[in-house]
DNA sequence: ATCTTACACATGCT
DNA sequence: TCAGGCATGTGTAAGAT
């Protein structure tokens, strides 16, 4: 979807259209203290990001409208577009064959239907937009590949409203100028590395010698490198059945090391939590707490409980547990702090199998 | 000797 | 001067078979 909350925000607020928007996550610090989530193209022209601080966007453009981020109801049009969509994908006996990758992308597989005949395909990307467009009135952009890799790439080529095919046939003449860090999976960290060593372009990174790659990057990395950069990916696409983990982050009021301020927080995110894992009927087993200091430093600990349970108590008595252990052994103070369970269950019929 | 699990942390994407 | 949410992979240590 393109500029996903920003569009949403425009469609909701027809006023608001031909202005610059910028969509925040807010920290409650301060007035604008929070970051960019995403901004319509108005707002682009003037230089603001997603992920630039707000007050950084609003030196840009002081004329731009600030709003914040209402996740609850993006989420409920997300669900909406979801479903247009995924009617076009593949059927298999499990289903459609869909992937939902985030709020706003999804990879459908259409195979079958097309027989392999990108035309077809692009025709199909076209309905599709065209019928996102009538039920919600929201526009996106569309990317078709022999893979899932070239798929989502492809899909940044036309934006907004573009739609982009690239069939192997054009696959090396696509892939191999781009930087390294265009690749979907290359980030910052990764491109530093690369830089290094002397790759600079996809088709450096393809023609290097795997071995060399394994060595710096792992096994497993070494060789995704040398196959995504030569635009093999043999990923199916994989049915997600919900998040596998939940969790709340957020930011206190002021940095501190204060027993009693943080653990008021933290309940605030632990029912959070449990409101989430009740409407989908889960349990958890392990439960993270992640602790990221005044100076952005970020850390974590984590607990597996013997058996999965679903009580509220007990995610609050680990977290008191782990807090006072990130307590007794910092002296930095804390900035943010978050709770977020793993290892999640259908419930049985018990609060947990053991518990009675 | 080998397989499995727990945990901390790095990396990447939005 | 900076938000929140998720996935996946790796190294290491400890426990289980």
């Amino acid at each position: 979807m393109d500029y996903f909350f920003a569009a949403i925000e425009e469609r909701e607020k027809p006023d608001l259209r031909g202005k610059a928007i910028v969509v925040c996550m807010l920290s409650g610090r301060g007035e604008l203290s929070g970051a960019v989530s995403t901004c319509n193209y108005t707002a682009r022209e003037s230089g603001i990001r997603a992920g630039m601080p707000c007050s950084k966007a609003k030196k840009l453009n002081p004329e731009a409208v600030f709003l914040p981020a209402r996740k609850d109801f993006y989420t409920s049009v997300s669900d909406r577009v979801m479903e247009i969509i995924r009617s076009y994908a593949d059927v298999r006996e499990t289903g459609e064959a869909f992937e939902q990758i985030s709020i706003d992308e999804a990879f459908l597989e259409i195979t079958e239907k097309t027989g392999g005949d990108f035309n077809l395909a692009f025709e199909i990307g076209t309905q599709i937009k065209n019928d996102v467009k009538d039920k919600e009135k929201l526009t996106c952009s569309v990317g078709v590949g022999p893979n899932k890799l070239i798929a989502k790439m492809s899909s940044s080529v036309q934006k907004p409203d573009g739609i982009t095919v690239i069939s192997p046939d054009k696959l090396e003449n696509f892939l191999w100028p781009l930087k390294v860090s265009k690749l979907w999976g290359i980030g910052n960290v990764t491109a530093g590395k690369l830089q290094e060593m002397g790759i600079v372009t996809i088709k450096d990174l393809a023609e290097h010698d795997v071995i060399d790659l394994i060595s710096t990057f792992g096994k497993t990395r070494g060789i995704w490198l040398k196959q995504a950069a030569s635009g093999i990916d043999d990923s199916p696409l994989k049915e997600r059945d919900g998040s596998e983990q939940i969790g709340r982050i957020a930011t206190l009021p002021e940095d501190t090391l204060d027993v009693n301020l943080i653990s008021q927080l933290l309940d605030r995110l632990a029912g959070d939590v449990i409101s989430k894992l009740d409407s989908r009927e889960l349990s958890f087993r392990t439960v993270t707490i992640t602790v990221i200091n005044s100076k952005f430093r970020m850390y974590t600990k984590s607990r597996t409980l013997n058996h999965p349970v679903y009580s509220k108590e007990t995610l609050l008595e680990v977290t008191r547990e782990i807090l006072n252990e990130f307590l007794s052994e910092s002296r930095t103070e804390f900035r943010r702090v978050g709770v977020r369970v793993g290892e999640l269950q259908k419930r049985m019929g018990q609060k947990s199998l053991f518990d009675y």
